[in-house]
DNA sequence: TATTGTTATACTCTATAACTATA
DNA sequence: TATAGTTATAGAGTATAACAATA
């Protein structure tokens, strides 16, 4: 059966099995899969929602829930530019930062857990390869 | 940043991105993936629509529109199975054989636009490499 | 007029529950 | 009563469109 042996087909299997088990460790944080991205990015420097969308690849309303979401946790602060008021400059809290900590550790851990059947170089070489794929995207 | 080199989020990002490119590629059949598992059980054998449903993992609800969509393609056939009145047997039409072979072939054609970038024997690594991984699934 | 963030609405995908026909 | 298939309904997740405040 092709599907089976296909590297499409396995890696969206693969994919969405990462996916699935990553929810269930964020969810004692309180965190979906999707916060992660914005976590990241405002972790590097405050934004603005509309910024927040398009580095996320999702549409601006689904971000407003996604930050209501964050911020019912302490995890992101939202500040009103003074330059320009209509922008929202989203920072991180320190809850956030800590947060955002812990839960880097628990996608670690998904690796760490799935990749265990791979000897060292093999994961070295899957890794290396996802990247060079990713990559082209 | 975790999530860039991170084999979870890789793996995520990289399914996601085949399942689009194979939704886009099997658009003209007027199939979509999640069509793909079902032809491929009735390939072998006509097959009872619980029996699907468990073996894909879905609900028997969604295997029924999509077979209902199957079926408006002339893809499969649904027989009454005579010694239990109650179960249908979903079999494969010539016309669904034909049109499977054609989705199978736009699947490969999915993994070689991926692959491209990668050496013949970096591709075969990752084959392997997945291939493992999707074992202990 | 255009843009930022928000709200309201709709669409897709899937699951659960209620129903029918057979057993 | 239990099971196979179906229909109806509801829940995530996301997108599009309309809106208020500001530029």
């Amino acid at each position: 059966m092709a599907q089976t042996t296909n590297v499409a087909h396995l890696l969206k299997r693969l994919g969405d099995h990462a996916h699935r088990r990553l929810a269930v460790l964020l969810e004692p944080l309180g965190l979906r899969p999707r916060h992660l991205g914005l976590l990241a990015l405002v972790e590097e420097a405050p934004m603005a929602q509309l910024d927040l969308a398009r580095a996320v690849g999702v549409a601006p309303s689904v971000v407003v829930d996604m930050l209501d979401e964050l911020d019912a946790l302490g995890a992101v602060r939202r500040v009103r530019d003074r330059a320009d008021r209509r922008r929202q400059l989203v920072e991180l809290t320190d809850a956030g930062r800590a947060l955002h900590r812990k839960a880097n550790a628990r996608l670690a851990d998904v690796e760490t857990e799935m990749i265990a059947p791979l000897s060292p170089s093999a994961a070295n070489a899957l890794r290396k390869a996802l990247t060079t794929l990713a990559a082209q995207l």
